[in-house]
DNA sequence: ATAATCAGTTTAATCGTTTAAGCAACTGGT
DNA sequence: ACCAGTTGCTTAAACGATTAAACTGATTAT
């Protein structure tokens, strides 16, 4: 592998410091320095296609215009939209992104956060499993710019993009009650995250007691779903819509709905929090709730960059959704 | 931000240099060095949190232990999936991963390479646009350490790890044949990217005249797919199935199918080249090629990593997919 | 004539590591 | 008593950039 060019092999040709090389390069020192010289640098700079060495440059300036993102699960699609759109975002300003999924475990967690902080990034932003207070807290008190993302510990005061989870499922439940359906099936995860318990306390607390809910372990998706659909669908619970608490659980459910063949809105109202690409192949269109994918990408971003530059806020942004009501509720 | 802790403050705490105190924590000079003098230093770097700061490692030993992953776009399926794979399989190798979307462009490619070099990545796994054979080429002649991954341009020789899209391809057409499936629809994107040329060519080779093509343009899909099939529905076409060239196409064309209440497997079978999590919520199961994406994944790290040690090879892996049979072919 | 100003450039320190080379104090063989 | 070899450590250069400070002539002001 070839030597790169660097500020040396330039100031030598030119029959110059590499002070100056830097000083034309960077376009500082503008009008000290003499338009021939200047001219001279930045042809031989072209020609020998120079690049300057970041890590070399970050070393000096403490600034490596790197985010570190850290996610569920980049292979998720919720996850890897947001990913797409934080990337994009990230770039516009000069930002690279590096990308690590926790799979909701703590130590992951920590140890991904650690190694982003050994690469010395500039910045995270962090959607963390739950029982993660600790490593907030950490960052907070070595005052690492961050910026917590879909998830949050209300109990703790931090940069964070969320939504408002109890507003979106409240909509949910009103938006089912207004199609007159009363006696509804909620599943969800059985965590301690804030952004579920805040959908779930805003789903329940519209329901007046009229809800059975299925609590589903992250280990055992797909199983647990299926038991919880099983206990709805007995006719004692007389569940007339299921309300999933997310994407993930959308999909399991829809799938053993689809083997079950109980359709849909006909014997059963189906109302899902967050969309996926998956829902546009089932045979009806679903109800959900559209977060702002696009909004939160970019919050979160401009967040973590005005913590950087050592704006010291702790701002929540908090984002509203949108329930994007589809024949899965109003057959 | 607090500063970090350094050698330094490591070396001034314990007495000693900072030379001795990296010899110790990188277990180097074992034996020279006195076991009280090493205890104390591990003590003290462990007291202090010492984390070595990875800039300035990478600086001096020119390994940043990175790797630059350019993907089609991280939000489709394939790409993320196949992402998060290689972030699991680099980091047991102790590399990060910087990940990058080309939005199938030349230009974006090519950027997007610069920032990954800029920032020393030690090598590159690329999935390339098409014409993007000057990319290739040039990375060669400079000697950087890369793999392509899934595409690849057969007139030029690297380090390549990609399946084998013709005999999918073929494997795919002769179930149909042997299920009594002669005419077939095949839908394809308008690209000369090589695998899909190959799952083409692959395809049509074994139908002996009796397929109908559509061809669907990138920023087109959701539009020429309808166009395609609907050409395939025209009585005249006398299409029995649908042979889809990727997923994407897949999502698409059923979606449209069912838009069209065209049943499947009665009126129309159906086969995909790749898989999605979509699949599930059809109400048939779709019969689809498997990709071995986590052998793809390993390999694709494997060989960029034999290729950074200086192994100068120029392997192509070239893996076998295998043909899942469900009920869209076979009902 | 002398000092001050200014343009144009260089010097040199620095960021936090790594690592070859050097050095001092022992040990042991002859 | 002397050289060689070992042990245990330090020195200092280097990686490739940035940047404050210094320097050199020339020009202008007093």
């Amino acid at each position: 592998m070839k030597k790169n060019v660097s500020l040396k092999d330039i100031a030598e040709k030119v029959g110059v410091s590499t002070a100056l090389v830097s000083y034309v390069l960077n376009g500082k020192m503008e009008g000290r320095i003499s338009k021939e010289v200047a001219a001279q640098i930045k042809a031989v700079a072209e020609e020998l296609n120079y690049r300057p060495n970041q890590i070399a440059k970050s070393l000096k300036t403490n600034r490596t215009h790197t985010l570190g993102l850290l996610l569920a699960d980049i292979a998720n699609p919720f996850s890897s939209q947001i990913a797409r759109i934080i990337e994009n975002e990230a770039n516009k300003l000069g930002y690279t992104v590096i990308i690590g999924s926790s799979d909701e475990q703590v130590e992951k967690s920590k140890s991904l956060i650690q190694l982003f902080l050994n690469r010395q990034v500039d910045g995270l932003i962090l959607s963390l499993p739950e029982n993660s207070e600790e490593i907030v807290s950490d960052l907070k008190e070595k005052g690492i710019p961050f910026v917590l993302l879909d998830r949050y510990f209300p109990e703790i005061s931090t940069n964070s993009v969320t939504i408002d989870n109890y507003s979106a499922a409240e909509a949910a439940i009103k938006h089912l009650q207004e199609n007159n359906i009363a006696r509804i099936g909620i599943v969800t995860y059985e965590t301690s995250l804030f952004h579920l318990e805040e959908r779930l306390r805003g789903a329940l607390e519209s329901c007046n007691g009229n809800a059975t809910v299925g609590k589903v372990r992250l280990g055992n998706i797909e199983e647990d779903v299926e038991a919880a659909i099983t206990a709805f669908l007995n006719p004692e619970n007389k569940v007339e819509a299921i309300f999933f608490l997310s994407n993930l659980l959308a999909i399991s459910g829809l799938k053993y709905l689809n083997k079950l063949q109980v359709t849909i809105p006909d014997q059963l109202a189906v109302i899902a929090f967050d969309k996926t690409d998956a829902f546009d192949l089932f045979y009806t269109t679903i109800t959900y709730v559209n977060q702002p994918m696009n909004a939160m990408g970019v919050e979160a971003v401009k967040l973590v960059q005005q913590a950087i530059s050592g704006v010291p806020t702790e701002t929540t942004v908090n984002l509203q959704t949108e329930l994007v009501i589809q024949h899965s509720t109003t057959g």
